[in-house]
DNA sequence: AATACGGGGAG
DNA sequence: CTCCCAGTATT
């Protein structure tokens, strides 16, 4: 490969086609790149525009960020999914106020060193922002790669993803590495699409192994696929008038840090705990049931809606709250919790 | 080196 | 349904 020509024709299809306009391409900043960076990790641009604006609204500056409640980041990162990056970043963001004195670090290993913060998003906030000169490899570079050199394996793989590493490195030019990195994962999100790439508009056709063989479906690898283990998850929906009892999460691990419904293994062990309680539970009403799938299993949520007259000792949960349908406070909430709360609020209950 | 970690969009 | 997406942290 012609690292030199490869670099010139990604750079001449970037200024002709390449996106320049998103939130966080205009009056760039670091912080903000890192931001946007964050949320796209396993996250697509269309759904992370809404959350990328909503904070930089709430949050304009990384001080702001820091100086927030902790259920103030996880409530505007409600339904983004893998929360423990918006915990990295709230953690991250707090560092940056002490260590650096609120000004965004600016040299890779200090930017590395954030938590939430590997070598490819370090590569992308001082590339993309700073110009500096590091390679990137999210997704999008790595299909690129992978089929201009018919690179074969699963890059999940060490030995894929660190030729994969090898590569990007190689071909990544000394000047003009902001627009280069933006134009790969542009090339790898608009051309060298998963399914059927549009390799008569792509500028790498010239030289590109897979498509001059017609075998881009074979790069990247797959993932090797393994049937997801299935789960029941049993919601206590215990509502008094317009609240509703919420409990929060242990602060790691899955749905670190949100408020949920108490959640059971099995029904009986549901009414054990309102029995323990002394809340009867003759009222107890099952609603629609639904699956919620994780990365590693299946769920099936099976909601249960307690109404209640009178408060009992409910009050002296702990990690708990109870929940203002009308005016909810500002925490985060898993995607199924806000969907039950949202049929609670509107009274779709079935 | 392998596994955990959400949710949504596309086909 | 399946696959994949601007990955990182933990073990």
């Amino acid at each position: 490969m012609q690292a030199a020509q490869f670099s010139a024709q990604v750079l001449g299809w970037y200024d002709k086609y390449g996106r320049k306009t998103l939130p966080w391409q205009v009056e760039k900043t670091p912080y903000k790149v890192w931001l946007s960076e964050v949320m796209l990790q396993q996250t697509q641009v269309a759904t992370v525009i809404p959350y990328f604006e909503r904070f930089m609204a709430r949050f304009p500056t990384v001080t702001d960020l820091a100086r927030a409640p902790l259920d103030d980041v996880l409530h505007l990162w409600t339904g983004l999914g893998y929360y423990a990056r918006a915990r990295n970043l709230h953690k991250a963001a707090q560092r940056i106020a002490s260590l650096h004195g609120g000004k965004f670090p600016e040299t890779f290993d200090e930017v590395a060193a954030l938590p939430g913060v590997g070598r490819s998003t370090a590569g992308a906030v001082l590339s993309l922002a700073l110009d500096q000169h590091f390679p990137i490899l999210d997704g999008n570079v790595k299909r690129v790669l992978a089929r201009y050199c018919a690179i074969g394996g699963w890059p999940g793989k060490k030995e894929v993803e660190k030729r994969l590493w090898e590569l990007s490195a190689e071909v990544t030019p000394a000047q003009g590495v902001a627009r280069f990195n933006q134009a790969m994962m542009d090339l790898g999100a608009m051309i060298c699409t998963r399914s059927r790439p549009k390799c008569t508009l792509c500028p790498l056709q010239e030289g590109c192994i897979a498509a001059a063989s017609q075998s881009w479906a074979s790069y990247p690898g797959k993932k090797p696929k393994q049937t997801l283990p299935e789960r029941t998850g049993y919601f206590l929906l215990l509502q008094h008038q317009n609240e509703v009892l919420l409990t929060q999460r242990p602060p790691s691990g899955l749905w670190g840090g949100l408020y949920c419904f108490p959640q059971f293994a099995d029904e009986a062990s549901l009414r054990d705990w309102l029995a323990q309680r002394h809340i009867p539970a003759d009222t107890l009403t099952q609603l629609n049931a639904f699956r919620h799938t994780f990365s590693h299993f299946h769920l099936e949520v099976v909601p249960l809606w307690l109404p209640v007259s009178s408060f009992s000792s409910c009050m002296d949960e702990v990690n708990a709250l109870w929940y203002n349908l009308a005016q909810p406070p500002s925490v985060g909430l898993a995607a199924p919790v806000e969907r039950l709360l949202q049929q609670l609020s509107t009274g779709a209950l079935t």
